[in-house]
RNA sequence: GGCCCCUUCGUCUAUCGGCUAGGACGCCAGGUUUUCAUCCUGGAAAGAGGGGUUCGAUUCCCCUAGGGGCUACCA
């Protein structure tokens, strides 16, 4: 809970997985809430029943959870200024569209869908915009045009209706914006935006306005796409005579190539995921993938989401989220879009793994250990993870490109067979595995002082030696240090693999 | 189409009128007594175009171009 009057809210819709684009949004509004001792707030909005997705409001909140932003007041959490789900505030709404109708700064319409769309036609076709607005108002079903007493027999027989805001026919609306600075609009470019809906829910626009001000939201951050609705918003402040909370408009998260906004096609044609956390849908059953499955550390999402829009004064690149924190402001918000940068993304993941406590790293690899992984011990797995997180981008790949510290290499890379595999190769190696059997290396030094032993003694070239010892221990071209490798290993395995490839690869030159 | 927003290296960005235009990712080259998906060093790489304002514009203003968002009884 905040000490200061900062209140900043979340509202995301329950109709699917919570996409970056809205987790960055919520990062935003956390950051901002936590550096000015402010309140962070989630409010579902979930006025339109038609696209309520069962299990959605649960996956934005162990999506946050798992990022590390926990809310200060909202659904589950509770709060002063509850309920924080709007279908249960259902209520609270209809009143405040009445207020309007009493003041004549809204009114009824009648028209049904077919109405409203051979409206559209006939302004299109007139050249005109299809807006129902107040120009085109006045030829439409409406208690503006229809007779009072017309009005009032409709509404006692149950006909259904929306409520409408009546909006001035040209008038200037204009705010400043955190971000972007001063905004002008005119009300000539605006339509009559329904306020209440057939089924008597809000729309976004009344419900929003209501909540906001009933829930004393201070800042209002939210991504660039509701900008054109902002002018509506204004207005509606104007016309309740409520405090308007200050704007900033955030901007959009873009796709790698081309132009537009980032979708959920666009990871999966790409191969990066575009949500926080894995999600099937209940009703098709389709499947998208998480960062925290894919191998990312929280840390590191939150880190690359925040950089995406934002950065610091200084060029410090690696933060935590306290840190984050600390050096937040929406002052530092850049005004264009960002393409979403998947190397970069990689990166700061590599960072992290780097800087990860090993056995932090163990836990998050528990559900991905096999019984090879756990057969030599404790001990074997941590040294595994120290070497290998140095060299992978993602916290699986520890125990991927490290499967042969576990087992006998299941692929021997066919490059190093072709280049570097060869009569000599293999005698060398053979003559080097009878040597540790005598000598008896266990430190990362002693294999290190083995091999230059071995070498000089019998006049091979060490260098030579080096990446075949790597390839028939491994059979991969690259990893740890490969003294270290051997160490870990342990003279028994090392020699066994040397034979095993000496057998399986038999050389003729 | 209309309205609104945006425009510095390929990408994310710094610069709050006077810089050899800085950093990071990626890329290229070299190095780490010979591995690399690590690490270090170095390199190439940018102010969309045109007008103004000013002693001086990447920075302020205008126009053009390009990009994006919105244009539902969805949020």
């Amino acid at each position: 809970m905040g000490s200061s009057n900062i209140r900043v809210r979340f509202a995301p819709s329950p109709t699917g997985p919570l996409h970056i684009g809205g987790v960055r949004t919520a990062l935003y509004n956390y950051l901002f809430a936590k550096k000015n001792n402010g309140t962070f707030i989630l409010r579902i909005e979930d006025t339109d029943q038609t696209r309520f997705v069962p299990g959605a409001e649960q996956y934005i909140i162990e999506s946050l959870n798992w990022l590390g932003i926990p809310f200060d007041e909202g659904v589950e959490t509770g709060g002063d200024y509850g309920p924080y789900r709007q279908s249960e505030r259902k209520n609270m709404y209809a009143q405040y569209a009445y207020q309007l109708i009493d003041n004549g700064l809204a009114y009824y319409a009648f028209d049904t869908p077919e109405e409203l769309d051979a409206m559209r036609e006939r302004l299109k076709a007139a050249n005109m915009p299809p807006k129902y607005d107040a120009a085109s108002r006045m030829s439409m079903k409406n208690s503006l045009t229809l007779p009072e007493d017309e009005v009032k027999e409709r509404l006692e027989r149950g006909d259904d209706f929306v409520i409408r805001i009546k909006l001035p026919r040209n008038e200037e609306v204009r705010f400043e914006d955190i971000i972007r600075g001063w905004v002008v609009f005119n009300t000539s470019q605006l339509d009559d935006k329904v306020l209440l809906k057939g089924d008597g829910m809000p729309t976004y626009h009344l419900a929003n306005i209501v909540d906001d001000h009933l829930m004393k939201i201070s800042h209002v951050i939210r991504g660039e796409e509701w900008l054109p609705s902002a002018p509506l918003h204004v207005m509606l402040y104007k016309f309740f005579g409520w405090d308007m909370p200050q704007f900033a408009h955030l901007p959009l998260i873009l796709k790698p190539d081309g132009n537009g906004k980032l979708s959920k096609r666009d990871g999966d044609r790409l191969g990066f995921p575009v949500f926080p956390i894995d999600w099937e849908d209940p009703k098709t059953g389709e499947k998208s993938s998480g960062y925290r499955e894919a191998g990312y550390l929280s840390d590191a999402v939150v880190n690359m989401l925040a950089f995406l829009g934002w950065h610091p004064s200084d060029n410090q690149e690696l933060f935590h989220l306290e840190e984050l924190v600390e050096a937040f402001s929406l002052e530092r918000v850049s005004k264009s879009g960002a393409k979403f940068d998947q190397d970069k993304a990689k990166w700061f993941n590599h960072q992290f793994i780097l800087r990860a406590d090993n056995q932090d790293l163990k836990t998050l690899l528990a559900s991905r250990l096999e019984d090879k992984h756990l057969a030599k011990g404790e001990q074997y797995l941590m040294d595994v993870i120290q070497m290998m997180k140095e060299k992978v981008s993602f916290a699986q790949d520890i125990l991927s490109a490290g499967d042969f510290f576990f087992e006998v290499p299941e692929e021997y890379d066919e490059k190093v067979r072709n280049k570097k595999w060869n009569a000599e190769a293999a005698s060398g190696l053979q003559g080097f595995a009878a040597y540790i059997e005598e000598s008896k290396p266990s430190s990362s030094d002693d294999f290190d002082a083995a091999l230059n032993t071995y070498a000089t003694e019998n006049e091979i070239n060490k260098g030579k030696l080096m990446q075949p010892l790597r390839w028939a221990v491994s059979g991969q071209a690259g990893g740890p240090p490969i003294f270290d490798m051997l160490a870990l290993l342990g003279i028994e395995e090392v020699v066994n693999r040397i034979n095993l490839v000496c057998e399986k690869f038999a050389t003729s030159n």
